[in-house]
DNA sequence: TGTACATCAGTGAACGCGCGTTCACTGATGTAC
DNA sequence: TGTACATCAGTGAACGCGCGTTCACTGATGTAC
């Protein structure tokens, strides 16, 4: 355990700023991101609004860390099933699965941006660790792969998807893929098959079906 | 002209509704939904704030009215490409042109649902107005089409949707069409294909073309 | 055509609210000798 | 093991802000005779 390097003040420090990003979430899920208040979060917490200071330098930090962790989450996930091994069908059931398990978490990466809002780099870095592991299940066995410009981007930041050799084909499939998630988890979020009686697991299944 | 028959008061009253919407506009391509103020609106009028309430009865139905017009201009957009004769493919580009065309009246759309906010009956009209076009364009020759509970759902609406007859392909294909497209423009307005270097007009193109 | 009246657009003051953030402070927890 | 000092969590008051919305009002625009 690395817990056991850090003193009780850190360990303490980091056990409030989770149970901050817990209430955050709460909030977030019961009326969005705007809705998201330090002080009313302090308020939850029995404290007074000014102590989050001591753990979020500003309401912006806050949420670029429920972004991180929302990211960090997924790629989680989806890495787990890959490494597990999956078809590209259930890995779409995976992660629908993980979207409606907290929609207001999947909302907050993929939904509309936060205005003014512009995430740092180690953020963007989850996400091609996200997407490279897309490549990875995606690829295309018929295909003879080799380098293309996309695993020179991904390989460089971390050591094992340097081994990733993306035909264009396998680029083609993967961005399918992950186009057809979106289009329908996008859609079954916001309640637009609602109406229509639908089932979106079953026309999910059915788009990354026909890859 | 219906304008013959209205009062120059009840003209005015428009005229001013159109301006407030125009600034409100102006106002969510700058900051979002979450920013909109009745007061800031007034102000940029050269009006005081209690103004507005003669125009819009609250700031909740600013917002309909709002949403109500992008989806009568979408839905418009489509209508009118269709009767014109279309593919797939270029009705597509059509709606990511619309889409491209104000991106915000997109996302408010089919971004993050406001929270808290119900759409009134008939915009949700307009969303099965649209729809229903999707089902001609996307209709599938090779299938003999026969009435499903689709047209009856919406040829009750609108007569002119009555002829509709759509076979299960016919609305697989439908929904495959819209899923698809909604895939690539929430991923290309959130920006998320930026860092890749990858246009989205094609993949929208190929996406739609494999039908 | 002119006058009396009704309609309605817009004002300014006010209410209550909650927000993010700063600041000087108290008191508890840890550290060094 | 005990004492002196430094660190740091949390408080309460305060600042300035903008919001949605209500209300009683003034003054201009339209309508009826």
């Amino acid at each position: 355990m690395a817990d056991s390097v850090r003193s009780p003040r850190e360990r303490y420090r980091e056990q409030v700023r989770d149970e901050v990003k817990r209430h955050a979430w709460e909030q977030i899920a019961s009326a969005g991101v705007t809705a998201l208040s330090l002080n009313a979060i302090a308020k939850e917490m029995g404290m007074s609004g000014p102590a989050l200071y001591r753990y979020f330098a500003s309401r912006d930090e806050l949420i670029t860390a429920l972004i991180r962790d929302a990211y960090r989450s997924l790629a989680d996930t989806v890495r787990a099933a890959a490494e597990g091994g999956t078809t590209a069908v259930a890995l779409a059931g995976v992660i629908r699965g993980w979207a409606l398990q907290d929609p207001h978490r999947y909302l907050l990466i993929y939904g509309t941006p936060v205005p003014g809002y512009h995430a740092p780099e180690d953020i963007t870095a989850i996400s091609d660790e996200l997407l490279a592991v897309l490549l990875v299940v995606c690829a295309d066995p018929a295909a003879e792969d080799q380098k293309s410009p996309f695993d020179v981007l991904l390989g460089a930041k971390r050591g094992w998807v340097a081994k990733v050799l993306a035909s264009p084909r396998t680029v083609h499939r993967a961005l399918s893929f992950w186009t057809r998630v979106q289009g329908v988890l996008s859609l079954e979020l916001a309640g637009h098959f609602a109406p229509m009686g639908i089932d979106p697991g079953l026309l999910l299944a059915e788009e990354v079906a026909e890859l």
